[in-house]
DNA sequence: TGCACGATGAAC
DNA sequence: TTCATCGTGCAC
């Protein structure tokens, strides 16, 4: 398993979107390693998209999103469930990308098809924000053998608020995977 | 210092 | 369609 190195997230969101599908999630806690699969994904584009937390600006939860890339965004919701996000992109840019599913490889126990499960079950938590991507314990990674598969191209989950922005086809995911959320 | 609300998920 | 549950951001 190859960990991503910086230069994967210093680029367009989209493309980094669209390129986390099929890698894997790695999360060691305790001696346990657990992996998923990522199935599901969504971009937000900076301060100028409107469903971006970055479009408050700076402030005490989007510091990390306006910080470098290849760092964890984690930020608690409904006051009980986490989002795990990847920031991309130059720092001060304020994107990142949402991981909305994975598909259980190892270790994973409970669903994972919503970012609110998809945390639970990888133990992933408000700790981790701002964790470095590229250093041990919690990191995204590429196996040797690359499978291409279809990816499909809809409008955000649960962003009507953000106007024009909502209707972006920004969420990705990969065809016919019954691991992606259900909407 | 107070308060409305959300990048959710589950029950009804 | 409603509700659980609480940190964040902004109004006051």
């Amino acid at each position: 398993m190859q960990k991503l190195p910086r230069a994967f997230y210093d680029r367009n969101t989209v493309d980094v979107a669209q390129e986390l599908l099929g890698k894997y999630l790695i999360h060691i806690t305790r001696g346990v390693q657990r992996i998923g699969r990522i199935v599901e994904v969504e971009a937000y584009l900076g301060p100028h998209d409107l469903a971006a937390h970055s479009a408050r600006g700076l402030t005490e939860r989007t510091k990390i999103m306006f910080g470098p890339p290849g760092h964890a965004y984690v930020y608690m919701i409904y006051g009980m469930y986490f989002c795990m996000n990847v920031v991309t992109e130059r720092e001060g840019h304020a994107s990142a990308v949402l991981l909305r599913a994975v598909e259980p490889i190892k270790n994973v126990v409970g669903r994972t098809q919503g970012p609110g499960l998809l945390c639970k079950a990888m133990r992933i938590d408000k700790r981790l924000n701002g964790h470095d991507l590229t250093s041990g314990g919690f990191y995204i990674g590429v196996t040797r053998k690359t499978e291409t598969a279809l990816i499909v191209k809809r409008p955000r989950i649960g962003v009507d608020y953000a106007g024009h922005w909502a209707r972006r086809l920004l969420r990705f995911y990969i065809k016919d995977n019954p691991f992606v959320s259900k909407r």
